[in-house]
Parts: structure tokens; C-alpha cells; sequence
DNA sequence: CCCGTTATGTTATATAGTAACCATATGAGG
DNA sequence: CCTCATATGGTTACTATATAACATAACGGG
């Protein structure tokens, strides 16, 4: 469920689900879930954050598969083509996908504190960017959209240090 | 104004009221538009485009003014401090803001086969991001809202090479 | 089993951004 | 005018992110 990623939830049962929901996923486009490829997305599902490629690669590195950039970009761009995990342009960094539907183009909420990354359910604000564009002529084919700020334990704590701030 | 860098203009008027719209903002608020940073907003302002950093280094190096990075990176955290330039994220590119006014955040219609980049007006679509946030209890600090796709002229240019696409 | 395709391994390099430190210029106050 | 505090710019060195190019290995259909 995209939107409780801030929330308390099974975690081990959340990555082998989405684990399954790939194989299911790649055994049905004839595309091949490799070690590589099933291990970088295990990392990121674990991570449960937005983790930079490097980092990733420096844990795949440690457990025997490749330790060379090409490897790491090779597996998230394949990962990224099939939905199952996002780039942050904003972090440049990475994310497994909570609620890979094909096709969704979701929006997505950074906590800058905690690093912690929840996708919005649907697509917010998507009907109103589409008619701008159209306005424009201009032709949507990707969007990116991103918001930064707090996440709701952050926001509680920072509140709890200055007491005073607008809501 | 901000909608229409897809559609041609006095391109001099808009540069030249731009810098004048800089002064006055810097002598404002005691702030210095200084050879450096003017000419780099001219410089973006001049390419309607976005720019790496680098390009502009380059240019400006090329000029006698400084060429080492941080020279450029200071330029345009100036810049993007005070609003006159936007971080394309998607891009790690720099675009002059074609609509200066204190505050905005606008989202960014980019061109994928020439580059041009395009605010909307006003913040298409921040109603409904704002309303997942709140409903997911995160507190928005910033919003990156970025379309890629074809603008108009290179849509039209893509139809004619293949005329059998999707509307 | 062979062969074409796909994936991985490896080297080298390109591109983007920052830390730290010193020099210079500017503006406020004496 | 002088001087001091601060803002800005210059330079070196470095970190972080990403890709090009080419060789090797694995898979899967004939």
C-alpha cells in the first residue's frame, strides 16, 4: 500500500511480496529476475528508504556479485523499466516501488530528516499538469513529481524541540 | 509570460528586462548582482534552455571571469536563491526564470528532443499534492514538478516523420 | 549441441558537485 | 581617509554520480 510507507507494517512481509509480485511479473514478460537484479531489489525493499547507487552497489559488492558501476546501473535501469523501483531525481538516488501497478506514475513524499521515502497513492495533481501542458501543446510523456519536507514522526519532532512554529 | 517560451518572443526585451528586474530585486535587499552572477543569469537567460553548470563555466571561463567549479556553483546558488534561476532536477541543469516573482514554484515542461524548457503558470496540480501530504500527515517544504516530453514545434516534427501515433 | 541473444565483468573515463583555504573587494563606522 | 568585518571570488584538491566500450559468460531456441 503506497501510502504507508511512514506508517508501522509487516516488513519481511512486504519485500517477499514484491519479490513474488517481480517473479511473477518477469516470468510472464519472459524477462529474467537474475541474482544480481533480485538481490539489488531485496537491498532496496529492505532499505526502505531512497539509497544512492553506490551504496547499493558497495553492499552487492561485499556479498560476492559484481562491485563495478556498470553493474549496479545495469540492474536499476532494469528494475526502473519494469516499475519496480523508482529514481529520486531529487536525491539521485533510488527506491523500490510499494505498490507496483503497471504503468502508475506516482508522486512522491521525501522526508528530509530521515531520508525516508512514501509514494502517494494515485497520481495527485496529475489532471491539473496534464491541462497546463495541453494549454501549452506541450506533449507529456513523463512526470516528475517530487515534494520534500517532513515526514510525520520528523514534523512531531521538530515540533517537540520549537514549540512555536506555524502549522 | 512564463507559458509562453514554447512560442516566439522579443528575445533581447525579455533578457534585458529580466537584469533590470535582478537590480532592482538585489538593491532591494542589499544584495549584490555581481559580474559574475549577472552574466551567468544572461548567459541562461540568453539560451532559453536549460544549461549544465559546466556549459556555463565554460562559457563564462571562456570570458575571462572565473573557471573553476565553484565559481559557477556559487553563481547560481545566488541565483536560485533570490528565484531568477531554477534547478532542473530531472536534467542537473540550470534554467533563468522566465517569470520572477517572489515565491512562485512552478512546475517545468522540458523538451526531450531540443532541450527547451517551459514554466507553467501559477503551480498546476500543488491543490491535490498538498492534499496527499496532508493526508499522509507530511509537511511539504518544496516541490519539484517536472514534465518531460515533446514541445510543441518537435511534437509536430515527430508526427510528420511518422503520422500513424497516438493523439 | 550450436548459435544468437542477453547478461555480466572490467577498464577507463565523463559529468556533476563540494570542502577547505586564501585573496580580494566592498561598505560601515570611526 | 583608514580600518575592520563581511561578502565575494580564486584555486586546489577531492567526492559523488554515471556511462562508453569492449571482453566474457550464461541462457534458451533451433
Amino acid at each position: 500500500m503506497s501510502h504507508t510507507a511512514f506508517a508501522p507494517h509487516d516488513h519481511s512481509r512486504c519485500i517477499a511480496d514484491t519479490i513474488a509480485a517481480a517473479e511473477t511479473h518477469c516470468a510472464a514478460h519472459k524477462l529474467r529476475l537474475t541474482p544480481v537484479r533480485r538481490r539489488v531489489l531485496e537491498i532496496l525493499l529492505g532499505a526502505h528508504r531512497a539509497m544512492g547507487a553506490y551504496d547499493i552497489l558497495a553492499q552487492i559488492g561485499s556479498e560476492g556479485l559484481g562491485s563495478q558501476p556498470p553493474v549496479i546501473y545495469r540492474a536499476l535501469d532494469f528494475l526502473t523499466g519494469i516499475g519496480f523501483v523508482h529514481r529520486i531525481e531529487k536525491l539521485n538516488a533510488y527506491v523500490a516501488c510499494t505498490d507496483p501497478r503497471p504503468g502508475h506514475a506516482p508522486a512522491f513524499m521525501i522526508c528530509r530528516a530521515c531520508d525516508a521515502v512514501a509514494e502517494t497513492p494515485g497520481a495527485p495533481g496529475r489532471g491539473a499538469l496534464d491541462a497546463a501542458a495541453a494549454q501549452a501543446g506541450f506533449r507529456i510523456e513523463r512526470a516528475v513529481i517530487e515534494a520534500e519536507g517532513l515526514c510525520p514522526d520528523c514534523d512531531a519532532a521538530t515540533r517537540a524541540d520549537a514549540p512555536d512554529l506555524p502549522m
